[in-house]
RNA sequence: GCGACCGUAGCUCAAUUGGUUAGAGCGCCGGUUUGUGGUACCGGAGGUUGCGGGUUCGAGACCCGUCGGUCGCCCCA
């Protein structure tokens, strides 16, 4: 009789696990954020994937679908309500605002990780979901808003991520947004009878959302909606300027986007998102803007920030297949007995900067076939012969033109080990090959 | 929260469209052959067809329910 297998554990509705070429995509989107951050000179920062719900709650916009419904939020054993953060840039506000990094200000900025929101799964989005982020804090100069920019658009074409296009608009200062909130009331109130229920509601939350709406029947009223720029005070007009110029002057590709707003209330002046059309439903792959008011509005002192966040999983669908270093050279014993001396260069040449695999399960064929799907340019052949000599057998696998730098790097690593060893044993060996 | 489609070996898929013992490739294990050691062949293990009901002489195929997945709506990176 068969023993009955415990069912099969699944992983939670809307969490992935990556393993191979995903792991890899995910690892090498995150490596070139690494190094372009550098470039522009951000620095890293750490903050909890946990935080007090109310960091959240409030800053998003209660309304917000994110905050009314997609939170993971639960009490802790003290009764104290926590939620899973559903972006970055409240955590990193609250920090900054709790350990006083204005003495720091203007910092310059990047973190990445997961991210939670309880929305359906679909193509490019997840429950657990992972954003690199890039904020400045304390920089009121649109010249923050233009280097984000930048910084995100040379990404973009590191990564190879091609078909992406910059839609910029500006939200105003207070004043503008006032104004022009007002605006769009007016022109969605004359026309109710139209208006799509979800509309209407938002008409009442939310009315910039309104442009958001997908429904046919909003989409002619949204086109007729009156625009942001009649609106702009004197200074948003001019930061909104400046912006523009400073984003062609450093040869970044944009489109002016008069309809584009942001998903969450904080958001002033400078609104960005890269869209890409091979995502499917979810168009937009970085998104962003200027957040003037949040760390004040936290207890913080007034600081003008600005920043973006990119989903990693819809970069990952979209860049080139990553290189991955192969493995150099793959040591395969060929007996037990022969697994110390393997064990012993494999640590020595991995010391020495090699991409070593050590091959110790299976038939002796099974360990060369390893071998070879390994990658590995190179292959030693490590056994004692009957005269107790060790033999290594270097061959070449693979055709490749830096083959023969690899082997002398090997043999001059092997050389200068025994060399050092006092083992009398292993000083004697013999090397055969390559060729 | 709403809608559409889909669930068959570890993975990717078949099964003449309701008919007998559910097949193949890849992967895994073993063997034979091959030796500039990425070859070829042979064999083996592995499935309560997501789960539960129903229709039928007979269900992997049809119906209902349920769970899960995918894509879309909503919203968002």
């Amino acid at each position: 009789m068969k023993a009955q297998r415990a069912p099969k554990p699944a992983p939670v509705r809307g969490m992935q696990d990556f393993l191979g070429e995903q792991a890899e995509r995910f690892d090498h989107v995150v490596g070139r954020f690494r190094d372009v951050a550098r470039r522009f000179g951000f620095k890293p920062v750490m903050v909890p994937v946990v935080e007090a719900t109310s960091v959240f709650a409030r800053t998003l916009g209660e309304t917000t679908d994110v905050v009314s419904k997609e939170m993971y939020t639960f009490p802790d054993r003290g009764g104290d309500s926590l939620t899973l953060r559903p972006e970055f840039t409240a955590g990193i506000c609250r920090a900054y605002v709790s350990e006083g990094w204005q003495q720091f200000a203007p910092l310059k900025l990047v973190t990445h990780g997961p991210l939670f929101r309880y929305e359906r799964p679909q193509k490019g989005r997840y429950r657990q979901f992972h954003q690199i982020d890039a904020e400045v804090l304390g920089a009121a100069e649109p010249q923050a808003d233009v280097e984000l920019l930048a910084f995100a658009d040379l990404l973009l074409k590191e990564l190879g991520v091609a078909g992406v296009t910059l839609q910029l608009n500006t939200l105003g200062d207070a004043e503008t947004r006032e104004a022009w909130r007002a605006a769009l009331v007016a022109h969605f109130s004359a026309h109710r009878d139209v208006l799509s229920e979800e509309s209407l509601r938002r008409l009442e939350t939310n009315p910039l959302r309104i442009l958001d709406s997908k429904e046919p029947g909003d989409r002619a009223l949204v086109a007729d909606a009156p625009v942001i720029d009649a609106f702009l005070t004197a200074e948003a007009g001019a930061f909104f300027e400046a912006v523009q110029k400073g984003v062609q002057a450093s040869g970044v590709a944009f489109e002016r986007a008069p309809r584009l707003v942001r998903g969450f209330d904080y958001y002033r002046h400078t609104a960005f998102e890269f869209v890409s059309d091979a995502l499917g439903a979810q168009a937009t792959v970085i998104g962003g803007g200027r957040y003037d008011g949040l760390i004040e509005t936290m207890g913080g002192p007034h600081t003008p920030a600005v920043g973006w966040a990119g989903g990693i999983e819809r970069l990952m669908m979209l860049c080139g297949e990553p290189e991955v270093a192969p493995i150099e050279i793959a040591i395969v014993p060929l007996t037990v007995s022969d697994e110390g001396i393997a064990m012993e260069l494999a640590a020595l040449l991995r010391a020495d900067g090699l991409r070593v695999e050590l091959g110790f399960s299976g038939s002796e064929k099974k360990r060369f076939e390893k071998a070879k799907k390994a990658g590995a340019w190179r292959l030693l052949n490590v056994g004692n012969t009957g005269s107790g000599w060790t033999e290594l057998r270097l061959r070449n696998l693979v055709a490749n033109e830096d083959a023969e730098p690899v082997r002398a790097r090997i043999l001059r690593s092997i050389k200068r080990a025994f060399h050092h060893s006092d083992d009398p044993e292993t000083r004697m060996i013999k090397i055969f090959g390559p060729l």
